[in-house]
DNA sequence: CTGTTAGCGCTTTCAT
DNA sequence: ATGAAAGCGCTAACAG
């Protein structure tokens, strides 16, 4: 097997072929190449260098470099394959700011239904295929277990403190409560993925907290964050006496089985204010009016580069809680943008 | 910077650290550990190596081997990062499928906002970091120009030949018709993305073909595979005549705005038969009847993988038309499953 | 301003 | 049945 597939052109140029072609000494070429600032060469030398390695299309080997320097440079970001859309975002903000630090991103892509223990993970860097780890993954029972011995940091989830990076989920659900207030309801629900899940546990704690304050009733419900979940959750809710006037839901396929299961239900006058704390942009298109809480996804992943490349390179590690603003989303319903509203707000 | 950060606990054991320490040379142990079948040793031997090798935690370097072996075990799977789920489960075919053949797959995902065009991807063969390019982004104007000189597989396009795996496109169209037959529909609308996409060219060119076999009306509409874009594609089906019996809706986001469009309309007597071309969970849940095809998506993330090793071990390039059975799923709407169906479907 | 040298951790041919 | 030695492509300390 040679490993150069066919009508794979050129064999690869290596730093010796140009230091040939340039007649020069391979050192120079690697210095010129990584522009080394403690290095005074020839404006022509250079020029020349820089010339028969554009032409050949020179790239670096990036495994010589890297078995060289113990440094890959690259980051992996371990997540559930789940059709929840927020990873998307989270994903995106952890990869522009380890482009922006000079770092690599590798997805790995977690099945859904069986999720490893992080340890598994660990792997990833013993074989030096990445500096770090980034777990998006981890549940509470998962994550239990002793220290990883590599860089890494959860996203979204705490536990053993050290490497944990979260949103302020307390927050989100001072937001949610504001809306509350502001159309005047007397009753509201949470209806939430199970309640071991540390964001679950903190945005049902502060709900209560602040229900109390408010003197507004709340109920707060647990269910696995899946349609049939929500559709259950709502089941649950409705059977146990009168809608409430707000229901928070925590999770966007959790809505999903909500929104259907209310959708079906004979309307009381005035439909429930619905609050979404997963934004997506298919929240216009289900038939009710929601609104939703845009969480700072992307800084989050981008927080979670920054502490992971602390780790990586000797700082101690620490927690991070991350404070961007986050923004209450009033969608309506895309049929009440056409048609002008025939059930104005009643508290303007 | 020592790469080794906090908390890592004893240095990483190499080779020549487990050589020392069973008291033979390390390519002994590199010849036991790989279990090279050209090699006799004796049992004892073998078993110390064995066991050293378990308990200091040995892990190979990759970078190491790799470098070596000038091949670096890995595939790359670069994709969009889309809301649509359907990737997830080519995802899953793909890391399986490699994992049998002994390869690693990094994912890459790729803003959808602005898709790179293929070639810019090759630096990832070109510097070594994997042997060979999973494409599953391509747009048709992306994709054209040279050939990228690095082994490499379009996943789901079709273009240039040599190197695109497919499904069937046109047997899921013969499916949805099939269905369209057995409710005795006179008029069918296919909804789909823009008419440059290769499989929306193949199953609006399939679903004319079999209309007129069929003396039944076919009308078939473009729009970019969004929710807006479906919303949109309804309020020009619905402007231009009569609901058709039938609507085959090419991706899931467009069916979000599809049926969110129906949904506000007022019901005329005996809803459309609407078919999706994407199947997922949340079907259930949208509140009207969905029929989907289940394509044989994890299939494609094999051929897949199958075709680009082929390439990477030297063997002609070559296209791909997968071929498994598809399955065409009837979702009842869940409030059906609870209550009684008011109309039962009139053709049984 | 540029060249020499050593070596990252592993595989593999050749020797014994 | 096992050891010796070369080398993958690159970087960095040290020479000159």
């Amino acid at each position: 097997v040679s490993g150069r597939a066919e009508g794979s052109g050129a064999p690869r140029a290596r730093l010796v072929d140009i230091a040939l072609a340039a007649g020069v000494h391979v050192s120079t070429v690697s210095r010129v190449l990584n522009d080394d600032p403690a290095l005074s060469v020839r404006a022509d030398t250079r020029d020349r260098i820089l010339e028969v390695a554009r032409r050949t299309h020179y790239r670096p080997n990036a495994l010589a470099r890297a078995l060289k320097q113990s440094r890959t440079g690259a980051l992996a970001f371990v997540l559930p394959m789940l059709r929840n859309p927020i990873w998307s975002v989270v994903e995106r903000g952890a990869l522009d700011r380890a482009a922006r630090r000079g770092f690599r991103v590798v997805v790995v892509s977690e099945p859904a239904e069986l999720p490893r223990p992080p340890a598994d993970y660990a792997s990833l860097v013993t074989e030096s295929r990445v500096d770090g780890l980034l777990l998006a993954n981890a549940s509470g029972a998962v994550r239990s277990g002793r220290a990883l011995g590599v860089p890494h940091v959860f996203l979204n989830r705490r536990g053993r403190p050290g490497h944990d990076v979260v949103m302020d989920e307390e927050a989100a659900v001072v937001l949610f409560m504001d809306d509350v207030r502001r159309v005047g309801a007397r009753s509201v629900a949470l209806l939430d993925g199970p309640r071991e899940i540390d964001t679950v546990r903190r945005r049902s704690r502060e709900a209560r907290r602040l229900a109390a304050g408010m003197g507004v009733s709340v109920r707060v419900l647990h269910a696995p964050a899946t349609e049939d979940g929500g559709w259950d959750l709502t089941d649950r809710l409705l059977a146990a006496g009168p809608t409430p006037d707000a229901i928070g839901v925590g999770s966007l396929p959790q809505l999903f089985g909500v929104i259907a299961n209310l959708r079906g239900r004979p309307r009381s006058a005035g439909d429930p204010l619905l609050v979404s704390f997963d934004e997506d942009g298919c929240l216009p298109y289900l038939g009710m009016a929601v609104t939703s809480v845009a969480m700072p996804l992307a800084e989050l992943g981008a927080a979670g580069v920054d502490a992971l490349i602390d780790q990586i390179e000797g700082r101690p590690a620490h927690d991070v809680l991350v404070r961007e603003p986050m923004l209450l989303i009033r969608h309506t319903d895309r049929h009440t943008d056409r048609h002008p509203d025939p059930n104005p707000d009643p508290n303007p």
